[in-house]
DNA sequence: AAGGTGTACAACCGCGTCTCA
DNA sequence: ATGAGACGCGGTTGTACACCT
């Protein structure tokens, strides 16, 4: 038995959205709010499948979308990002302040990926193209999914990225991605996972992601809360609970701690990674 | 001016994941 | 513990517009 389709499609509009169509929308969310977007096309007299009004309502009618060319700065980031992140569209606008996924997915389709290409690096890997040509002829290309990205020789993955973070799920934070070109040895604090790829030098890389405390109370929030560590999950991402039982900080991209690590120290109930990442 | 081609981006689709009864 | 329904994500497609010949 297959999936039933999300909506009577019989029923309902598609293609472009007319003015009218968008204002019932934002008329109905401004009163209303957001979610329960199966039941919302009826509620709001919409001929439309509940899926086409988030998507119309995320990706081009939420107030706080920024509209506009991308600057240089976003360019940049989009592009560390992606080298850390692969594909994940989301996460990656997570940490552009009023960008969303499809926005960003676009542009990195449709300019980035031209940009680099022009500037002799691959796309996917972030390597340079002679390398990665050669590389493919005699290897299997990896997956870009974050847990299996290749870091190692990565041109364009600096030692560490600072992002100032807009205020998204993990809010009050400053997310910070430290790369390291070394191994942490003797803790629980590894980056396996990142790489199988037994043959070549191993250059493992150490991601950790700087977390302060959630706010509280966004739907989002009260979603994936691990019971052991009170970190909350979002995707690949995460928070911290708003009360938080003790926390480990030390955040293994893509990987989720079930238990405190050895390397956490504790400072104001909050374990953090304590084995410093000399350079 | 007309037709062909390229580009940008909005929207759709399928599927994996999460929630909750 | 389980399964149906809802949500969210990433890939793909459709289409309007710009630019070229």
């Amino acid at each position: 038995m297959g999936r039933l389709p999300c909506c009577e499609k019989a029923h309902t509009n598609k293609g472009a959205w007319t003015k009218e169509e968008d204002d019932r929308l934002v008329h109905y969310i401004r009163v209303h709010g957001e979610g329960s977007w199966r039941s919302l096309p009826k509620a709001a007299g919409l001929l439309r499948c509940g899926k086409s009004c988030r998507l119309r309502w995320m990706n081009y009618l939420r107030p706080d979308l920024k509209r506009g060319n991308f600057s240089e700065d976003e360019d940049q980031l989009i592009i560390k990002l992606h080298s850390l992140l692969g594909n994940k569209w989301s996460l990656i606008a997570g940490r552009l302040a009023g960008r969303t996924d499809n926005e960003i997915k676009n542009y990195w389709n449709t300019h980035i990926k031209r940009k680099l290409v022009s500037e002799g690096i691959d796309p996917q890997t972030h390597r340079p193209l002679n390398e990665t040509s050669n590389k493919n002829s005699t290897a299997k290309p990896k997956p870009t999914a974050p847990t299996e990205l290749d870091f190692r020789n990565a041109p364009t993955v600096p030692k560490t990225i600072s992002v100032s973070a807009p205020p998204l799920d993990f809010k009050h934070s400053e997310f910070q991605v430290k790369a390291k070109s070394e191994s942490i040895e003797g803790g629980n604090c590894t980056s396996s996972g990142m790489t199988t790829d037994e043959e070549e030098p191993q250059h493992e890389l150490n991601l950790e992601l700087s977390i302060g405390i959630s706010s509280a109370g966004s739907a989002e929030s009260k979603r994936k809360v691990d019971s052991n560590t009170g970190c909350r999950f979002v995707g690949e991402t995460m928070a911290v609970a708003a009360k938080p039982k003790t926390v480990c900080l030390c955040w293994q991209l893509g990987f989720q701690i079930s238990e405190i690590c050895g390397n956490c120290e504790h400072t104001n109930g909050l374990f953090r990674y304590s084995r410093a990442l000399s350079s």
